[in-house]
DNA sequence: CGAGGAAGTTAACAGTGTTAACTTACAAAG
DNA sequence: CTTTGTAAGTTAACACTGTTAACTTCCTCG
C-alpha cells in the first residue's frame, strides 16, 4: 500500500499500473491479488487512511479555537488546504469515482468519521445560537458540497484563470459563514 | 461525435472504448484517427458543445426573470439541474480531468462562454447595487467553486448519505446569495 | 489515360487488469 | 521420518485497450 500510494501521488492513478506496482516491491504482478480484490480494492484501502490523515489534521487544528465559528473556518481552511497539499491523494479519494461497490458503505468508512468532525462543529455554532437555520445534516453537507467544489477545481482546471487562491479560499469561507450565521 | 456522446453518456467515457464507438458507427477503429487526433481530443470536441448546450439553457432560463438577484438564482439552480439531468456529461466535462494539452486554451473554449453567463449577472447584481462586495471575478468564481461542488457529490458519491436533494440545492444557493447579499 | 489525394482498412505494438494453474517452502500430524 | 496441508508466490494466458504505419480503394482533375 505505502509503494502503491507514493506512485499513485506522483504519477496519478491511471498511469500506474499493477505491473509497475509490483515492479516496485519486488514481486510479480498477481502477487497484489493475494492482499486486495482487484486495483479498485487497493484504492478503496488507501483512500481508508487518507480519511482517517484529514480527519486528524482537522481535529488538530480545531484545538486552536474555542469559538465555535472560528473552529467552522479553521476546519473548512483545512481541509481546502489539505486538498491543495495532496492533489493526487484528494482526486483519487474524493474526485475519481470508484468503481461501484468497491467503496464502503459510508457507515462503515473512515469518511464518516471526516464528515462528523464537520457536523460536530455546524452542531457547536448551532448548540450557541449562532446560526439562522438550525438543520445541522443540511448546513454540513451544503458546506462540504461548496468546499469540495473550490478544492477540486483549483486541483483540476489548471487551464481556467483562477483568481488568487487565499482570495478565492476566504472569500468562499467568508460567504458561506455570512450565509449561515443569525 | 453523436454517436460517441450517445454511447458515453449511457456508459461512461472509460467503458467505452474507440473500437466500440467504431463498431457502432460501422467503421474500423482507426478511421475515428482520420478526424481526431486521439480519444482525449474526441472527448474535448464533446466537451464543448455541451458548454454550449449548457450556456443555451442558462441564458433561456434566465429571461424569466428582471430581477438580478432572481436571474442569479435561477442560473444557479440551472446549472445545477443541468449536472443532474446530465451526468455522464456533466462528469466527462466537468469532473474526469483531460489529460494536460487536450484541453483548449480557456478563451478559445465554449467554457469561457458558459462562465460568462454567470460574470454577466453577477456584475448585473452588483451594478444594481445588491452586494456587499464587488470583485465581480472573484464572486463568480467562488460561486461556481459552490455548485459544481454540489453538482459533483450528488452524481458520484452515491453511496454518501445525502438529504433530499431539492432541500440541498435551495439551501446552497439560499446561503450564497445571503453571504453576498448587502 | 494517368496522377494525386481523400477515405478507409489491416496488421501490429506495447501495454492493461485479471484469472487459473502451477511451484516452492515450511510447519504440524501420524 | 514421512506425509499432508497450507501459505506465498510465480508463469502463462485471456481478452481487452489506445494508437501507429503501411497498405488498399476509389474518385476527381489535368
Amino acid at each position: 500500500m505505502q509503494a502503491a500510494r507514493e506512485m499513485f501521488v506522483a504519477e496519478g492513478v491511471d498511469r500506474v499500473s499493477m505491473r509497475k506496482i509490483a515492479e516496485k516491491i519486488g514481486y510479480s504482478p498477481t502477487t497484489i491479488y493475494l492482499y486486495f480484490k482487484d486495483k479498485n480494492d487497493l484504492l478503496a484501502q488507501i483512500c481508508e487512511e487518507t480519511f482517517a490523515r484529514l480527519t486528524h489534521n482537522i481535529t488538530a487544528i480545531q484545538r486552536l479555537s474555542d469559538n465555535p465559528i472560528e473552529k467552522l473556518r479553521l476546519g473548512l481552511r483545512e481541509y481546502i488546504q489539505f486538498g491543495l497539499k495532496h492533489p493526487e491523494q484528494y482526486t483519487m479519494t474524493f474526485i475519481v469515482p470508484l468503481a461501484v461497490g468497491a467503496e464502503l458503505p459510508f457507515e462503515q468508512s473512515n469518511g464518516s468519521l471526516a464528515f462528523g468532525t464537520l457536523r460536530a462543529v455546524v452542531k457547536e455554532c448551532a448548540d450557541a445560537n449562532l446560526l439562522k437555520d438550525n438543520d445541522i445534516e443540511v448546513i454540513s453537507q451544503t458546506l462540504w458540497a461548496a468546499i469540495h467544489g473550490l478544492t477540486s477545481l483549483l486541483i483540476q482546471h489548471g487551464s481556467f484563470p483562477f483568481v488568487d487562491r487565499e482570495t478565492l479560499i476566504d472569500n468562499l469561507i467568508a460567504t458561506l459563514i455570512a450565509g449561515l450565521r443569525k
